[in-house]
RNA sequence: GCCAGGGUGGGGUAGUUGGUUAUCCUAGAGGACUGUGGAUCCUCCGACCCGGGUUCGAAUCUCGGCCCUGGCCCCA
């Protein structure tokens, strides 16, 4: 048999319901914070994603040449297409701009819990805004989005000056490894690397910088930092929303072109793939030939929230099973013509079976059977028989309409 | 790329000193019951992940691959 190809899943409609549930409630936060939706290409040239993350990346990504030649990859992220996107069509809207999107993603990786090759993100972009208030903004949307599925996480926020003032007098590629170790949380790695230049006073300031969750305390180890009254208004105005975070001075998030704020959200039932939000505050558009935008927004990983939000049950909608002989078919037609308009949900039994069968059937898929055949057709009535009770009685459409809609949703 | 454990009808399973037609449950189709379902009974449909090797004979032993689950690495 042919099998999906590895890391892709299948979604069944019971599935594909309790995603498109939680996809419409963060649908619904982004809506309420007016960040409207932007669609990208699923391909783009490889160059975008190894201009935004190295070379290396290409041995994660799914690359290909098309029939011209060009050297093409499926998206492995979207953040990169998003401001490809502004810096190509709308660099003259007025700022700043609030976008999000939802959208499937691909890795060529190993899969495991949580981990696949195709995937998904829910994502904002707030663009062209460089306050303490727009870092704050995307901090507390992302933690109304995530309430807002019901996950249950931690979310920990940082900012990389206090790491970067710490580090700045250090060679560029050992500040690289430094941050590597503390992003890792690998103090032992750290201390070696910082032995072999003689700096284990720095490596002590570091480990305390990381493990310190006083903002205050954090000041005093991290020394003068230029943007200390901006961190102050953004973690302000988070306390004063009621945002539930830890500080976390440690998180390094990997990437060059992280400018300030960052944050993480990790899943608590989760395996080893337990982060389901990342974001940050960043510059990219210079990259791709734009002004030097100040940009900030975070992804969430969709399907670790669902895997950790483990099965739901969704409400049912009332179903309404349509049995009929030969010579009540075309009455039938016009009877499910009604209930549809009306906004019922009726599946026609498609066979030729007898009504025992056919009922059967309905016993096992709908809540009520509308039974119509000779006599129904000849008087212009239905016969309504409730699934579940036994009940049943002739009457006209349009009673039994009333009937059924008065039933309302099953658990 | 590495490590561990797995793979038998659609779903869940039994079956290893190698040996009849591969077990059972469930789901599906049909019937007993030609205008009334769920119970019961009967019938049918349907599987050893793929390929090589050992053997008279492989679901079972062996090798390789693929895939699944979890972990390492990586994580934009």
């Amino acid at each position: 048999m042919l099998q999906k190809p590895r890391g892709t899943r299948d979604f069944l409609p019971d599935e594909m319901e309790s995603r498109r549930i939680i996809e419409w409630r963060m649908r619904e936060i982004a809506r309420r914070w007016g960040y409207r939706e932007v669609c990208t290409p699923e391909f783009e040239d490889l160059e975008l994603f190894t201009m935004r993350s190295g070379e290396g990346i290409i041995e994660e990504m799914y690359v290909f040449l098309d029939k011209g030649g060009r050297k093409l990859a499926l998206r492995p992220e979207i953040t990169a297409a998003v401001i490809r996107m502004y810096v190509n069509e709308a660099k003259v809207a007025p700022k700043p701009l609030r976008w999000c999107y939802f959208a499937d993603c691909f890795r060529y990786e190993r899969p495991q819990k949580g981990r696949y090759r195709q995937f998904w993100q829910f994502g904002v972009e707030l663009i062209g805004s460089d306050t303490a208030h727009a870092d704050a903004e995307i901090i507390m949307l992302a933690a109304d989005m995530l309430n807002a599925t019901g996950v249950v996480y931690d979310l920990k926020v940082g900012h990389l000056s206090f790491m970067k003032n710490l580090i700045k007098d250090l060679e560029l590629p050992l500040q690289r490894r430094v941050m590597a170790h503390l992003d890792k949380k690998d103090f032992e790695g750290l201390k070696n690397t910082l032995e072999s230049i003689n700096m284990m006073d720095l490596g002590n300031s570091l480990i305390s910088l990381v493990e310190c969750r006083d903002l205050g305390e954090a000041f005093e180890i991290a020394g003068a930092i230029p943007e200390k009254e901006r961190i102050h208004q953004t973690i302000t105005a988070l306390d004063s929303a009621g945002v539930s975070y830890s500080l976390n001075f440690g998180i390094a998030r990997g990437l060059d072109y992280y400018t300030g704020m960052v944050f993480e959200g990790f899943a608590q039932n989760l395996g080893a793939e337990n982060q389901i939000l990342g974001g940050g505050a960043y510059r990219l558009a210079h990259l791709f030939g734009g002004d030097d935008a100040a940009s900030c927004g975070f992804a969430i990983g969709f399907d670790r929230v669902m895997v950790s939000l483990g099965e739901l049950q969704n409400k049912k909608d009332t179903i309404v099973a349509i049995v009929c002989t030969n010579e009540g078919r075309l009455h039938a037609l016009n009877v499910a013509k009604i209930f549809r308009k009306a906004g019922l949900r009726v599946e026609m039994d498609l066979t030729d079976r007898g009504l025992g069968a056919q009922l059967s059937h309905a016993s096992k898929t709908a809540d009520f059977a509308l039974v119509i055949g000779q006599r129904e057709t000849e008087s212009g009535n239905v016969t309504l028989k409730n699934l579940n009770s036994g009940e049943q009685g002739t009457l006209d459409p349009h009673s039994a309409l009333r009937e059924v809609a008065s039933y309302g949703a099953r658990g």
